[in-house]
DNA sequence: AGCCAGGCTAAAT
DNA sequence: ATTTAGCATGGC
């Protein structure tokens, strides 16, 4: 699902071959959610050249950054903290099959639904979001629904609003702190410069850049805004990528894992 | 069984 | 100003 539409993707020789529940006139909107007007080699070309960058880049060829709707791009996110990737996919699917509207799709692929505007969210009770196993998170939803519903949170206007300030606009909400507040600008709005640091970029910066030394979040964010350039969000998903294709000892989860690699305190 | 998850808030230093 | 629980739920 691409906002409201049901959409099939695939590979054809150099291109991309897309396939709609009913005939399309204008396919903007693909292009645009693919970004598919980017040129890459710029990009790649402005990261550093440290030799961490080009094992990135070497190790995810070819990827560049969605540009999704804001609101579902939000909620997903608000959805995401602390949960794993399967997990998050869950909640989002149960999300849209218990309160988003029937959208056409080629017989076969059983009932699709769209992910749920902020007013329709706005108006459920926190126990019907749990029942879509949102946890503690429910009621954090719930409050970014009434947000944006309510005009307290325009989104709208918060794409125009420069980085640092629309970063503040989205830490305003409960449940929204800096990773989601940068997921959201950099994945929502596009503002290159967020990047997030979550627990893989997190291990990539600190076993990489600082030789396994544990660092303080804002510590990270100010070697991050000197190193990475004017396409640090593009950087950023390039490491985030090359850590989650690596081996698992190198950018393994847990202590144990970490401990191994000479992880030192301080 | 127990640890951890594309974190965040609130409480305790 | 920084660190540390607690959180709701499920994969592995």
């Amino acid at each position: 699902m691409i906002s409201d539409r049901w959409v099939r993707l695939q590979q054809e020789n150099g291109g991309i071959l897309a396939e709609c529940a009913a005939p399309q006139g204008c396919w903007d909107w693909l292009r645009e959610y693919l970004q598919t007007a980017v040129d890459l080699s710029p990009v790649l070309s402005s990261f550093p050249a440290d030799k961490i960058m080009r094992q990135a880049i070497e190790s995810c060829r070819g990827l560049r950054l969605l540009r999704q709707e804001p609101w579902e791009c939000l909620a997903s996110f608000i959805c995401s903290s602390n949960k794993q990737i399967t997990q998050i996919k869950q909640m989002i699917s149960l999300i849209c099959e218990n309160f988003g509207e029937r959208t056409p799709a080629p017989s076969g692929c059983g009932p699709v639904f769209a992910f749920p505007s902020p007013d329709k969210l706005a108006r459920l009770s926190e126990t019907g979001l749990r029942r879509c196993k949102l946890g503690f998170r429910a009621p954090f939803l719930l409050g970014a629904a009434k947000a944006v519903a309510g005009g307290k949170l325009d989104l709208r206007a918060v794409a125009l609003m420069p980085y640092d300030e629309a970063r503040s606009a989205l830490m305003g909400l409960h449940g929204v702190g800096p990773k989601i507040a940068d997921c959201v600008l950099l994945f929502g709005f596009g503002f290159e410069e967020a990047f997030p640091v979550d627990v893989w970029v997190r291990r990539v910066l600190e076993k990489l850049y600082f030789q396994g030394e544990i660092k303080r979040p804002e510590e990270l964010r100010g070697f991050v805004r000197g190193h990475f350039g004017p396409h640090a969000g593009f950087a950023q998903q390039y490491l985030f990528h090359f850590a989650r294709k690596s081996p698992a000892e190198l950018f393994g989860k847990g202590k144990k894992g970490r401990a191994a690699l000479g992880r030192k305190k301080q």
